[in-house]
DNA sequence: TATTGTTATACTCTATAACTATA
DNA sequence: TATAGTTATAGAGTATAACAATA
């Protein structure tokens, strides 16, 4: 039995980059979810954590934006850090609408882990590939992703 | 408001390739299904056309192998394939426990639709690209797909 | 015993609408 | 009126276990 499984699927599907794309986006969401799946975390929590590290106090709609998760959803995302101690919701004194969400001293340690794990996950993803290699993948991967933003 | 996010992102974030690959492989999910939607059919379907229409009749089990789906979901997909007239399950008269999955005269012309979507969907998806940065994007994805269907 | 197709279950992600409180 | 956070719901993807028929 066993897997090369690529070479048996039809070009229709191996040779489209927009195939490859979903394919390979799934395994590498399914790699990272098993390292930090010991946190109690999945990706989304991540992004989150990683995103407030970064830029500090934000905003759920800000959050929601950001990361292209829908800001229903984020709720209950950020349930789950505040439930674990990783995040804190503070109420916006200026709009009282908002609320200022932003890592506590755990969250930010925890943070620390999640992006060793996250590195140590590329290395794996990426080992086939020399260092130029990446880069030019990557380039190519940004130049993507900006062009998704803007139009289509 | 409006788009540029990605620049806002956290470099943990968009300069990981895996991120992006998440990120654009959902973003290329979106737009297919998005086109498929008219006659009927989510990613999933299409991935099953393509496939049989290249290799012939197969058996359910080895349907699920190449794309990664597990046998059990493969069976809503067939039923529903089926349903629209599109495929058809043939009892296999050596191995009783197998049918064999084979596309319907119907079925080969829905195919061939599904595939010029998906072309024009990739033209949409690499507009910022030139030929020769798509053939070195789609060598490096290429290379990725395999390590991760071998090891990991 | 192991495999094929099937059923059932549960969890996550995604998308949508509607409610509240504020602006 | 419009926006921020929330609640609720439904569809789709994923993962698992268990069963009947067959090898």
């Amino acid at each position: 039995m066993s897997s090369p499984q690529l070479e048996d699927l039809p070009d229709a599907l191996s040779n489209h980059i927009g195939y490859l794309l979903v394919r390979l986006g799934k395994h590498a969401q399914r790699l990272f979810s098993l390292e930090i799946g010991p946190l109690g975390l999945r990706p989304a929590h991540c992004d989150i954590l990683l995103t407030l590290a970064d830029r500090g106090a934000l905003a759920q709609v800000e959050i929601a934006n950001l990361l292209l998760i829908e800001r229903a959803h984020l709720v209950a995302l950020l349930d789950q850090l505040e439930g674990l101690g990783l995040v804190l919701r503070t109420p916006d004194r200026v709009d009282r609408r908002r609320h200022a969400v932003t890592l506590t001293p755990t969250g930010v340690e925890t943070t620390a882990r999640v992006a060793a794990i996250a590195l140590k996950v590329e290395e794996t993803l990426l080992d086939g590939l020399i260092a130029a290699e990446r880069d030019l993948l990557r380039g190519a991967l940004r130049r993507l992703a900006r062009d998704a933003d803007e139009g289509d």
